[in-house]
DNA sequence: TTATAATTAATAATGATTATTAAAAAAGAA
DNA sequence: TTCTTTTTTAATAATCATTATTAATTATAA
């Protein structure tokens, strides 16, 4: 997405387009590797030194609540922990973050496929399957 | 892994056994659900009441760096943002956490395998593979 | 313009995690 | 066993990412 679609975009989802917007926009497309908030605001802060780290925050969620960008690492807030070392898949509830297990062998036998550079030794992989699970669905029905 | 592989597997990768860590390991064991520290603090704390929590996160950080565990949030350290919004996949690498995408129609293809509960709303998916990256790779190389 | 709502900047507060350190427990040697 | 050394634990302080607060600023609507 361009800046002119960004700046469509906000006005479709209505938020204003702010100078800050656009900046922390431009900064994270210039990216291919995925940064920080942290990394955002010591770059934008070199054109627009007044910019606060809370902002920079404040603004990248609040575009990724819009679907204008994405969290990569939705589930980083607590540390959560399995059992078992070996990799597996899971299922994970965006709502309330749960994570299930997901035992699949159409799944194991995915392999590397082309796409993945050769230069990168992987270990392993995982598939995450995001979704709502059941009782966060019906609790969401209820209210209607 | 039950309690007797779990104390055989310590002693294999030189920890001591220690009741904290059977306590910590068999809470762990006894969720499907991926727990916190926290949570498997509380719970813990019930049988055995002066235990820390930075025991408890200790314990689960050296038992994963043995892998006779895992952390399924291993990226949760830092929020990391993308400049789009639509699923994809990614390459993580595991020393120094950058996160590549991956162009892939055949991942794309995966679709919906069965071990899939069908009591969850399905919304997308995206695999991560995990490995060391060139220069990672190289770095570590350095020293032999 | 004027009023109202949204956004920002600065800073304080929160909360998860890690570091520190002294005490306790375990392992090894005598 | 007893002494010594190393590892682990408990308690607590410190750190650091993130969020909340609030007053000032900016944008929008009337």
């Amino acid at each position: 997405m361009g800046r002119d679609e960004f700046i469509d975009a906000c006005k479709q989802v209505g938020l204003n387009v702010t100078y800050q917007r656009i900046a922390i926009f431009n900064k994270l497309m210039e990216h291919t590797d995925h940064p920080s908030a942290d990394d955002i605001y010591k770059e934008v802060r070199q054109d627009y030194p007044t910019i606060s780290l809370a902002t920079v925050y404040k603004t990248l969620e609040t575009l990724a609540k819009h679907d204008l960008i994405s969290k990569v690492t939705y589930l980083h807030d607590i540390a959560r922990y399995d059992g078992t070392s070996e990799a597996h898949h899971h299922l994970v509830c965006i709502k309330c973050k749960k994570i299930i297990d997901i035992d699949s062998n159409a799944l194991d036998a995915i392999g590397i496929p082309a796409g993945v550079p050769g230069n990168f030794r992987i270990l392993n992989y995982r598939v995450q399957f995001d979704g709502i699970c059941e009782s966060c669905e019906s609790a969401s029905t209820e209210q209607e």
